[in-house]
DNA sequence: CTGAAAGCGCTTACAG
DNA sequence: CTGAAAGCGCTTACAG
């Protein structure tokens, strides 16, 4: 009946002794709505994607129980789809090509560019998650990667680097504002960029950080610190250095970006930049749920996210 | 009509004309058979659900990412769940106390006994994963730990390790098997056991690997080879040894277990023992799916995954 | 081998 | 403020 439904989907114009009754009846039986019948009676599939490059790397594995936590709370189940950073892959979820119908997809996107976004044909409720500038169409949650990066950089200049070396994406690409905000944290810090120190990587692996950590020390120039856009590269970066005896953080300082768990674990343990990952989960989340209500109030305040600094071993000297 | 669900859903005894008709059909229409329609009809709800101690652990987010994929080619969604390895979850858990309706349950355990197996009184279908004794009434998916800690004692004593620490779980308690194959490993190499080499932990993180291997050293006595009975143990552990100048794997070798994705990408890299988590995953799910269909053939044998050793810098000398 | 009908457990106008 | 009825899109006996 309409009134057992507006007590359980807490509707007003119920009168207080009837909601008790309800309440006291849902208690005794231990009753549990059935969310297929709700869905369909709804017209939704009680479903999102959450689409991340792969689950096996701990920062997008945190965030995905985040985001798992966010719509549970919503009665949504989440499909978690691995891109393994394929465009193709990333095209195909940007157009809700699932094997389900979907009420939502929640994007962390490695390759997509501001045109694949205007291009996009379907209509199905989308929030993009990373580091990438894709235009003010699409709501997109996530951290001043631009802010973090100039955080980072300023500590290392505060501990005394001079010659900082970048290792990440090719500049201009994926990573941008990373990469800007290293740009403008040089400067800030009256430091100069030298391209001999800046390498891009083709994946975020360590394999490829050890690489990039290699031919900038084939240079014959070893930088004072290193800033790596994601926490694996700097792993990567560490075991080159180590080969190459260069002293971790005496030598040459080190910072990683994300603060996975076993950032701390490590030897030595990795400073790095933390973003609220629980913070960012709830907002995509509820994002999508103003969509699929039709009220789309998207408050760049509130999508922007907050991150901090965490110290730690690769970076205190003395 | 009857027809075209027999279709759909691979049933014989539908004429190949007619089969055509309507395959050409949904390919041409795009239909996607809408889920919640069909759990409602099947009384299902859809959903199985994953608990795991913390998604951030690479282990179990490998492994949930293969659930996920399992679960999806048979129609059913994950609803991932963390119990932080507290009893009080994961018998919760057990009795199918989740905020929805579950058609069956995998639950990759660090506490349950077989006493609270055997008081279990729900009846969902259930599937455990992990390295315990929990008797034989329920299903257990996993590879033969025993034999595995055994294979990593016997890969020690070969490189010419002699007095050989454990670093994990109290004997006798979770660890039971890895525990029992790390003694009868020495036995066979003709070592002893020695219980001053020997350290529990609380829990399966780097700091609590740390502390036991200092708590090792600060006996005096340095041990030649370390069997850390998770590969984030070993993390700590080799972070205590380079403390201790302590030369890995020079002076002290050191293998994990789980082979976790940073395990190559460390400094230096880990040897650990991979167990197939595709198999183990599947497996469970095929394992539910039976239950659920009331043919309960637990096959010991298909339930024993498979694992292999996989030797990196941490073991490799000369 | 195939069609017509009922039912899965909800939600939502619609009356009252 | 609350009850009776229809409908969401499937599956499954049931006839034929």
């Amino acid at each position: 009946m309409k009134t057992v439904s507006n007590v359980i989907n807490g509707y007003a114009h119920v009168s207080a002794s009837t909601r008790e009754r309800v309440e006291a009846a849902i208690a005794q039986t231990g009753y549990r709505p059935n969310l297929s019948a709700r869905n369909l009676a709804r017209g939704r599939s009680g479903v999102i994607a959450l689409v991340v490059p792969r689950l096996e790397m701990p920062y997008f594995a945190a965030l995905a129980a985040c985001v798992v936590e966010a719509a549970e709370a919503r009665g949504w189940f989440v499909l978690i789809h691995q891109s393994d950073g394929a465009l193709e892959t990333e095209l195909a979820a940007l157009e809700a090509r699932f094997p389900q119908r979907i009420d939502g997809i929640v994007l962390s996107s490695e390759l997509l560019r501001a045109e694949h976004l205007a291009a996009r044909a379907d209509t199905t409720p989308l929030v993009l998650l990373g580091d990438h500038d894709t235009g003010p169409d699409v709501p997109h949650v996530g951290i001043d990667n631009h802010a973090a990066a100039r955080l980072a950089i300023g500590h290392l200049a505060e501990i005394g680097c001079r010659r900082i070396a970048l290792i990440g994406a090719a500049p201009g690409a994926q990573r941008h504002r990373r990469n800007q905000g290293f740009r403008d944290g040089l400067r800030e810090a009256g430091l100069d960029a030298d391209p001999a120190l800046m390498q891009a990587v083709r994946a975020n692996t360590g394999v490829e950080g050890e690489r990039a950590m290699e031919a900038i020390l084939a240079g014959g120039d070893t930088p004072d610190g290193v800033f790596a856009l994601t926490d694996w590269l700097a792993f990567g970066a560490i075991r080159a250095l180590h080969r190459h005896n260069v002293a971790v953080p005496e030598r040459t300082a080190v910072i990683g970006f994300d603060d996975i768990p076993y950032a701390s674990s490590l030897t030595p343990s990795l400073t790095s930049i933390a973003p609220d990952r629980r913070a960012i989960a709830e907002r995509a989340v509820a994002l999508l749920e103003q969509q699929l209500a039709g009220v789309a109030e998207s408050d760049p305040e509130e999508d922007r996210i907050g991150f901090e600094l965490v110290v730690r071993e690769s970076t205190r000297r003395g």
